[in-house]
RNA sequence: GGCCCGUUCGUCUAGGGGUUAGGACGCCAGGUUUUCAUCCUGGAAACAGGGGUUCGAUUCCCCUACGGGCUACCA
């Protein structure tokens, strides 16, 4: 068994959007499963209809999809182990087939009672300050099921069409033992284990039974999910047990949690911080909420999984900027924390910064010119992309271009009054009145022509050129900031340029 | 309540029986810049507490505290 194919999924529930969580998730099970050269799964664990959400599946695999996150077989895509939904799967019966052979070698049973009984139960065990009131080798003595009726009972029951459950018979006083990539060896006495459902009344299997049968079915090497998982894996180790199938269970990983920024728990699906919680835009169609999504907010896909990738694990280098390919050369669960990890926005930002310094003012472009368009700025894509490179050094966001570089598309409307409120006096007016014809007489209107002329004009008229040049800015951009001067001056060409200093004159006049 | 998991700067983390406990984000200061940002330099900032074990514990063990998870015919 220890050398067989490397071979891991994705399971969710299409009850919601996925929020990063689940992303880091099936992250962190795609980084292993690359790294190893194995296959990447996405299945689909639909078993509660009640709980179902219309639209989720799709967003689940459009989300990864955006993510860089590939999948070689799963609900989206097929493959050999087709179906990889588990409503589908259920009408193979393959659930029903397990559950019976429990049945047979009797480690499972049928249970009878009606949600009413199993209320009084619990009432009357914690009356009676019994610990947690839990269905087990205890408590079942005194239920309707298989184990204190009598076969002719059970039958009878079941000809009637009583609605049951099949449990599973989980021993009492018995140490169950399992290893864990991530936290080592965790040993859990049985009698702190319910007899958990295996079957519902519906015949859909739980989430217990379904997601055993298709990692045996699937041929899984690595069950790799969320911590919340963890108290629930004795009863998973017995049923593989049970089932005879401990040779090809898989192996077990339990990933620390993201914990809320002001560390009050796990992840809500809205934050405070102002941060999306979703990777891309998503709407609930039963609640009829929506949550905006990484993607809209403006980040990079590379950045999100970047962080997302720095959220419980680190390569043991002082490197934190990582492609996929990167990350998936150095992924390992040996160096995955035990702890959970507080979500920081800060940081997030920060990751996509990186990113955005990094990316070719061409490929920004086209997302800049995306936004021009919805602007109703129509223009030139060359002058767009020399517009990002100026301005992406002032930029978290893409979607931030706009505001930071609107002057390069349309003049200033608004002036900053504190620069003019300090800057513009008689001197400094005659100044800009006096380059605006310097400016005319330029052949040369590139960065270094304007400066050296802009330096001269100012000392033609006894002015030291830091008196005036932030006026000057003003004046073109309307703003007091700003990327350098000439470089705008340069960009924005000699027309456009006496067009809003003839502007701001005559606006202006002293 | 019970059970399980965890605990290094505010946050993400490296480290690990003897270290000036390292890095990153954020913050502060200085420098560069016409300006904001970037960039550069520097700074403040942590081993939860108590017992052991040991020549020596932040590191190993125990207890406590704190945090998180689970405790459904939900996943």
């Amino acid at each position: 068994m220890e050398n067989r194919r490397v071979r891991l999924r994705f399971a969710p529930s299409p009850t919601g959007g996925l929020h990063m969580g689940g992303v880091r998730t099936a992250l962190f099970n795609y980084l292993f499963a690359k790294k190893h050269g194995g296959d990447f799964i996405l299945r689909i664990e639909d078993t509660d209809q009640t709980r179902y959400v219309k639209g989720a599946e799709e967003y689940i695999v459009k989300s990864l999809e955006w993510c860089g996150i590939k999948f070689d077989e799963g609900v989206h895509v097929g493959g050999k182990f087709a179906p990889y939904r588990q409503s589908e799967r259920k009408e193979l019966g393959i659930y029903k087939k397990y559950a019976d052979q429990l049945i047979q070698s009797g480690h499972a049973y049928y249970a009878f009672d009606t949600s009413e009984e199993l209320d009084e139960m619990r009432k009357r065990l914690e009356a009676a300050k019994i610990v947690a009131p839990q269905y087990n080798a205890l408590t079942r003595q005194n239920m309707r099921n298989s184990t204190t009726l009598s076969e002719d009972e059970v039958k009878k029951l079941m000809d009637a069409g009583t609605p049951y459950v099949v449990r599973l018979k989980v021993p009492r006083n018995e140490e169950i033992r399992f290893h864990d990539i991530i936290r080592g060896w965790v040993v859990v006495n049985s009698t702190q284990v319910d007899d958990k459902v295996l079957l519902k009344s519906d015949g859909m299997p739980t989430y217990h039974l379904a997601h055993i049968v298709d990692d045996i079915e699937m041929e899984i090497s690595h069950a790799v999910r969320g911590e919340e998982w963890l108290p629930s894996a004795p009863a998973h180790i017995l049923i593989y047990r049970y089932l005879g199938k401990e040779e090809v269970m898989p192996k077990l990983a339990h990933l620390p949690l993201i914990l809320r920024p002001d560390g009050q728990g796990k992840l809500s699906k809205r934050d405070k911080s102002g941060l999306p919680m979703f990777p891309i835009d998503w709407h609930d169609e039963r609640t009829g909420e929506s949550y905006i999504g990484y993607r809209e907010h403006g980040f990079f896909p590379e950045a999100f999984i970047n962080m997302l990738a720095f959220l419980g694990w680190n390569p043991g280098t002082t490197q934190e900027i990582m492609s996929m390919q990167e990350l998936i050369e150095n992924f390992s669960f040996e160096r995955v924390n035990k702890s959970g990890a507080k979500f920081d926005p800060e940081k997030t930002k920060w990751f996509n910064q990186q990113y955005l310094r990094k990316k070719p003012d061409a490929e920004l472009a086209l997302v800049f010119n995306e936004q021009l368009k919805e602007k109703s700025v129509t223009t030139d894509l060359k002058f767009v992309e020399k517009v990002c490179g100026l301005i992406k050094e002032k930029a978290t966001f893409t979607s931030e271009f706009w505001s930071i570089g609107s002057y390069f598309f349309v003049p200033p409307t608004a002036f900053d009054q504190e620069v003019i409120k300090k800057r513009l006096n008689e001197q400094s007016a005659n100044f800009l009145a006096a380059l605006v014809e310097e400016f005319k007489g330029l052949s040369d209107f590139s960065a270094a022509s304007t400066e050296a002329t802009f330096k001269a004009t100012a000392e033609k008229l006894g002015l030291g050129a830091g008196q005036v040049m932030q006026l000057f800015r003003v004046s073109i951009s309307g703003v007091g900031g700003g990327p350098a001067l000439f470089e705008i001056v340069e960009l924005l060409g000699k027309d456009e340029i006496a067009k809003r200093l003839q502007h701001f004159n005559s606006i202006n006049k002293i």
